[in-house]
RNA sequence: GCGGACGUGGCGAAAUCGGUAGACGCAGCAGACUUAAAAUCUGCCGGCCUAGUGUCAUGCGGGUUCAAGUCCCGCCGUCCGCACCA
């Protein structure tokens, strides 16, 4: 057979895609005995197209997935789509099309693509959340968790968008307005359904501790997001004696400070309050349309109404302290109100200081113990009570606790434990996505859908033409017969949150039954995922809801396992220059994509014109900055293996990956040099073994086995790279014709399809399995590890002076004996002796003169 | 405001335990092959100078050490997360 003499990339892609398919190479069941590899990638969003993010993810799972399988495991790598969500409820209103077609379309559609990329799948497992057998499960699984008291239905205020007559999310509120209509959202209270996620509030910040194998930055971003906080929960009475209101403070320790009490807008003695003042009532509404955005805290102007009653100090009734409604007081923490301690909070000051309010020190700042403070900037520092009576002199972790205790023996306070996590609203009023399986009846209230209903199946004939939950206005579909008395009765319409979705998938993966959400057993074997790959921007909400439903499932003795995701990898982004061209004062610029760009040596012009066009900043691709790359195109230029090389090469994959024509194009180039390298096995001339090769050879197949075990890939394609060099400039040799074979094995998790096809050009004599898909990762010779001799680096007083080879292993004396005798360290020391020897063995000396 | 990460050639980076800084790649330069181009191959590729196994150099300034990109302290810059969280 005649061997091509370059690498038909497209054609070798789809011949071997095919032949794995057939062979059902990647199809896993767990029935050998071989330990298991759970690989998995986030799930993506069938938007339509899939982009260079995608394929960098599931480049970096696949490399991982095909090592392992190579390595000896039993490898489970699934694929699936988070098929629900308002994208395709927005394609519907916009161009009349069904949601559920739309989705269906995208998913065939990125399917394909993702096939072109060669990966490792078990597509037999393929789900899309939108399907009734999966969301149908999701329901059963919904009601289980309401049996276990875990889901609970209460009034919350939520963004209100009057003209598409929706709740929106706050990500959804821009200025104020919905993002889609422009109309101003409202604050609307409504029954809502929630998870009590804060249930295990405690829980999930304990088992961060656990999550070792996770990034440092995403354990604490969601510690921060737990938010747990510890103090002294007190009541205030009003002046006079009667019952007022509940505080929370992290600083008892400051309560001889307080000057006032404040309550939140919200407040329900604030609502109160404003029924017999119009004035009040007239703050209240301020506060309100001012909202909390990022731009308002920068001014952050303290708004405060003093309502003309007062409390009594809880350590001292005969004192009375003012209380206010102030706009920096949130309901929705802790009791929503608190004391105020100016001196040593720094919003209670600029508050006092507006308003005119007393500000008493009680914390010595070093020596200044006066109890009129001065100045603008509180003091938050450490330091002894003062003029604090029976806690003057305590630092301030002993008064909190002298606090605390006097408060629970005096019945007015206890010690508690606030969290800045809340509850999950979990209802969405939107047709798209997994319906509530309750139904609501006059006559017996909420009830569970019975699990043989289910699943609760989306109505296919929708109407998407007017704003509003088309499942609510639908005809017919909401009207059921009540379960327990057989009346009449409605469905709920509302949906679930996505993210219920993706907090359970990747049990599916491993178990699908049909008649349960999963067989216990089957995740047994599985779970936890062994690596987890995905983007920073889940590092909170799916990552934290994921944790959660797995800690429910086990709290209801359901699952085994108390963390799903055994070891985490978030990577770095695929950015892109930007091309604009300045379109004058008060113009936007105007944006190009990479396509319409000849890139020269200093510059960039547009291709159109010829004119010079402005390189901007590498950023991430987006396609409002039109610095996007489409991977179709990509592929059918360069294939597969050239993307894939490409974006395992050069960054660190927790870093972000610059795109760039020059990157590909020399990715290309390499496969197309290793083809031809492969091709050279049979180039064995007179010569036998070469012991340095083999060295080489041997350190690269267990270099690039630690790397992508520790998912280092940019250092094993650089070791790849080394190793194809010496290879190149090796002489015939039986070790040389065994290295270009060993290294199509090296490469395959990266190339499959280059690899393949040199595997299948070798004699069937020198190949051990028929493809490489089922090939064993070679074995690294210990003994060709180490190398026998080793250059040692001379210092003299910690500067390079010299090198020598040494046989490796000397002893420090034989080592400094030889360093000494070097001509050119005579010369330096000049008869001198030597004041110190410092040897490290097989690396270096350093002479100090 | 609070918390965190990062800062090494023209560029992406490597240096795993404190031990020869810049592996590997991209871009660039010079040469070979070619009628020419592409492809391929060879060499060079941090700064400076007196051109040496010279000297300086890992954001800046200190410190510890025989030895610092790596450890410690203080700055500066960039990026990210959270944010009137009591």
């Amino acid at each position: 057979m005649t061997r091509e003499t370059r690498f038909g990339a497209l054609a070798a892609d789809a011949r071997w895609q095919a032949a794995w398919d057939a062979a059902n190479s990647f199809v896993t069941t767990e029935t050998d005995g071989r330990p298991k590899a759970y690989i998995l990638e986030m799930f993506p969003y069938p938007s339509g197209r899939i982009h260079m993010g995608h394929v960098r993810n599931y480049a970096m799972g696949d490399v991982l997935a095909r090592f392992k399988r190579m390595t000896g495991h039993d490898v489970l790598h699934p694929m699936g789509w988070d098929a629900f969500g308002m994208p395709a409820e927005n394609a519907a209103m916009e161009k009349g099309v069904h949601p559920g077609g739309w989705t269906r379309d995208n998913i065939a559609a990125m399917r394909a693509q993702l096939k072109r990329l060669g990966l490792a799948i078990d597509w037999s497992r393929e789900l899309a959340t939108c399907e009734p057998d999966y969301y149908g499960q999701e329901q059963a699984l919904f009601l289980d968790l309401f049996a276990a008291g875990l889901v609970t239905r209460k009034e919350s205020y939520v963004n209100w968008d009057p003209v598409d007559m929706t709740v929106l999310a706050n990500e959804q509120v821009i200025d104020g307005r919905g993002w889609r209509s422009g109309a101003l959202v409202e604050k609307k209270k409504l029954s809502q359904w929630f998870l009590k996620i804060t249930d295990f509030a405690e829980e999930l910040l304990e088992g961060l501790g656990s999550l070792d194998s996770w990034p440092d930055k995403v354990r604490l971003m969601q510690e921060n997001w737990i938010g747990k906080s510890q103090g002294l929960e007190f009541s205030f009475r009003l002046a006079g004696g009667a019952p007022g209101f509940d505080v929370f403070t992290t600083r008892p320790d400051t309560l001889f400070g307080a000057s006032f009490a404040a309550i939140s807008p919200d407040h329900p003695l604030a609502e109160r309050l404003a029924k017999d003042s119009p004035e009040l009532t007239a703050f209240i509404a301020e506060c309100r349309r001012q909202g909390t955005s990022a731009e308002q805290l920068e001014t952050g102007e303290k708004l405060g109404f003093d309502t003309g009653i007062s409390v009594e100090h809880p350590l001292d009734p005969s004192w009375h302290l003012p209380v206010w409604v102030v706009n920096y007081v949130l309901m929705d923490y802790g009791t929503g109100a608190i004391f105020g301690c100016p001196a040593h909070d720094q919003r209670d000051l600029d508050f006092s200081r507006k308003y005119g309010l007393p500000v008493y020190r009680v914390i010595a700042d070093g020596d200044e113990t006066a109890q009129h403070f001065a100045g603008d900037e509180a003091y938050v520092g450490p330091g002894k009570l003062v003029n604090s009576h029976f806690l003057d002199g305590m630092g301030i972790d002993e008064a909190k606790a002298a606090v605390i205790a006097r408060s629970e023996h005096e019945g007015w306070g206890k010690g508690t434990t606030v969290w800045r996590l809340r509850d999950w609203g979990v209802s969405r009023q939107r047709y798209w996505g997994t319906p509530i399986p309750f139904i609501h009846c006059d006559a017996c209230g909420l009830l569970p859908v019975p699990k043989g209903q289910l699943p609760v199946v989306l109505p296919e004939d929708a109407d998407f033409s007017v704003p509003g939950n088309p499942l609510d206005r639908h005809p017919t579909w909401k009207h059921v017969a009540c379960p327990s008395c057989g009346g009449e009765a409605v469905r709920e319409t509302d949906t679930l949150d996505t993210f219920v979705d993706s907090s359970w998938y990747f049990l599916r993966f491993a178990s699908a039954p049909s008649d349960k959400p999963f067989d216990p057993d089957v995740i047994r074997h599985w779970l936890p995922v062994d690596q987890y790959i995905g983007g920073i921007e889940h590092a909170i909400l799916h990552l934290l809801y994921a944790r959660f439903w797995t800690r429910a499932l086990k709290h209801m003795g359901m699952i085994d396992i108390a963390e799903p995701f055994a070891s985490l990898f978030t990577q770095g982004m695929v950015t892109h220059e930007t091309y604009s061209r300045d379109q004058g004062e008060g113009h936007a610029p105007l944006f190009f994509t990479p396509t319409e760009i000849v890139r020269t040596a200093d510059g960039a012009t547009l291709e159109a014109d010829g004119a010079p066009i402005d390189v901007g900043r590498v950023i991430k691709m987006s396609k409002s900055k039109k610095n996007v790359v489409d991977p179709d195109a990509i592929l059918d230029q360069y294939g597969a293996d050239a993307v894939r090389w490409f974006m395992l090469s050069d960054s660190p994959p927790e870093r972000d990956l610059p795109w760039s024509e020059a990157g590909i194009e020399g990715a290309w180039r390499f496969v197309q040099r290793l083809w031809r390298l492969f091709g050279d096995t049979e180039n064995v001339g007179d010569g036998g073994e070469d012991k340095g090769l083999a060295r080489r050879l041997h350190q690269a197949i267990a270099g690039v086995a630690a790397d992508v075990e520790a998912l280092g890939f940019n250092k094993a394609v650089a070791k790849i790279h080394a190793l194809a060099n010496e290879i190149e400039k090796a002489k015939p040799s039986a070790t040389r014709a065994e290295a270009c074979r060993t290294l199509i094995l090296l490469v395959a998790p990266m190339m499959p399809h280059l690899a393949e096809e040199a595997w299948a050009a070798l004699p069937a004599a020198q190949r051990t399995t028929t493809m490489v898909a089922d090939a064993a990762w070679p074995a690294a010779d210990p003994a060709l590890l180490v190398e026998d001799e080793v250059t040692i680096a001379i210092q003299m007083a910690g500067k390079l002076r010299d090198t020598m080879t040494l046989a490796k292993g000397l002893d420090k004396d034989a080592v400094e004996a030889a360093a000494l005798a070097r001509p050119r360290i005579v010369e330096l020391l000049a008869g001198a002796a030597p004041k110190k020897v410092i040897v490290v063995p097989d690396r270096l000396v350093n002479i100090v003169p």
